[in-house]
DNA sequence: GGCAAACAAAACAAATATGTTTGGTTTATC
DNA sequence: GATAAACCAAACATATTTGTTTTGTTTGCC
């Protein structure tokens, strides 16, 4: 309850790093694709952070999937 | 292209909005069910920020709909 | 060993979201 | 007219994200 961010942050991020590397996309490359370091994007994925619902959703259109896929509830209720 | 942001956070408060009102929920009572004030859920609906995607999670949770269709993308691609 | 790429993580400044209070508008009810 | 509810919007302090740089680790290749 009180770390539900705390989990989310740390679900969001592994589902991310999934897609990610089912694309065979590496961290700098995916960052090439939305103009950002590769700082950023390791930052959401290692669940340091409650990004923009922005941010996701230019990652999402560069992983092209959709923000439902990225959000996928059965993968974040654990 | 340099104010897709604007154009997404327009989009989504909207889409927000939306939902809120066919569910027959004010911006009080969907605050209360998130412990937000009211301030917080105006803010969001009417694009004036680019809200976290925790906070949109809890509102999606709130009003009991999928991310995916908080995020529809034809309705935010116009 | 030396080198480069990918990644984790920390630190810092700058930009932005969030929490909160306040004022104002509209609508409806009495 | 008076009151209340819903909402928009601004302002402020505080917290957090974001942009950037830096350090270190691991892996693979030469």
């Amino acid at each position: 309850m009180a770390d539900d961010l705390k989990n989310f942050k740390l679900k969001l991020g592994k589902r991310i790093k999934q897609i990610r590397e089912s694309k065979n996309l590496t961290q700098p490359e995916l960052g090439a694709l939305i103009n950002k370091d590769y700082q950023s994007i390791g930052r959401i994925e290692n669940g340091r952070v409650n990004p923009s619902a922005y941010l996701i959703f230019q990652i999402a259109k560069a992983l092209d999937v959709s923000m439902g896929e990225v959000f996928d509830i059965s993968l974040l209720d654990e």
